[in-house]
DNA sequence: ATCGTCAATCGTAGATGAACGATACACAGG
DNA sequence: CCTGTGTATCGTTCATCTACGATTGACGAT
């Protein structure tokens, strides 16, 4: 996964709204619209926008049920992303300050 | 961990110069100010923001060694982000999209 | 004391983001 | 046909982000 990749799922969910979509998402099996639109104290407009975010991310679907939405978290998409991320993390070495007087 | 801590670790993600600083953070032991700024196609000024993004973020540490600088990346801040990110994913039910005949 | 190095900060310009109300559109029901 | 419901999009305003050059400050070396 590129630098760009990661960076597009990470500002995908740098907002909290989004990470509350995201949650609400996860919570529900049934994923309706009006349910996230009520479950935000924000515009429908504001939210509809948030929506539109993460689907261009890829970290939700949207499909439409009769006259309504239902959006889903598309979980292999977030799967990758932290994947990706840990792989990183289980890298990394312990960094150690300490030894800073090597004078 | 609250949506806007999530969010806030996102957010200092979400760009891929940052994500470069944390793969090249990850990659080294030595994580001197100076190979941070000559592996990345900008300017200093610009790449020392970019750090203390990072730093308030609490995904990176920072201390003195003589003259230069040493970053490193914060293990524990990245892991719990996972985690917190991962139990989420993990709670998603499969939303399957072919069930919309339900009239 | 002067110089060069390393890093942070300032100031600025342009791009992007967030929020809202208003509007548009598709569709169901009367 | 008219109306209400559920979403998306438009247009606007204000805030934040990104990038840069210039400057600053600390330190070591000459």
């Amino acid at each position: 996964m590129t630098d760009e990749q990661l960076a597009g799922i990470a500002k995908a969910l740098a907002h909290p709204a989004r990470v509350r979509i995201v949650r609400l998402l996860a919570a529900q099996s049934e994923c309706r619209g009006h349910d996230v639109f009520a479950g935000l104290p924000l515009a429908q407009s504001t939210i509809s926008q948030h929506l539109r975010v993460l689907k261009s991310a890829g970290v939700i679907s949207a499909h439409a049920v009769g006259t309504s939405m239902v959006y889903c978290l598309s979980k292999p998409v977030l799967e990758e992303f932290l994947n990706a991320l840990g792989g990183i993390a289980s890298d990394a070495a312990i960094c150690d300050p300490g030894q800073g007087d090597d004078r």
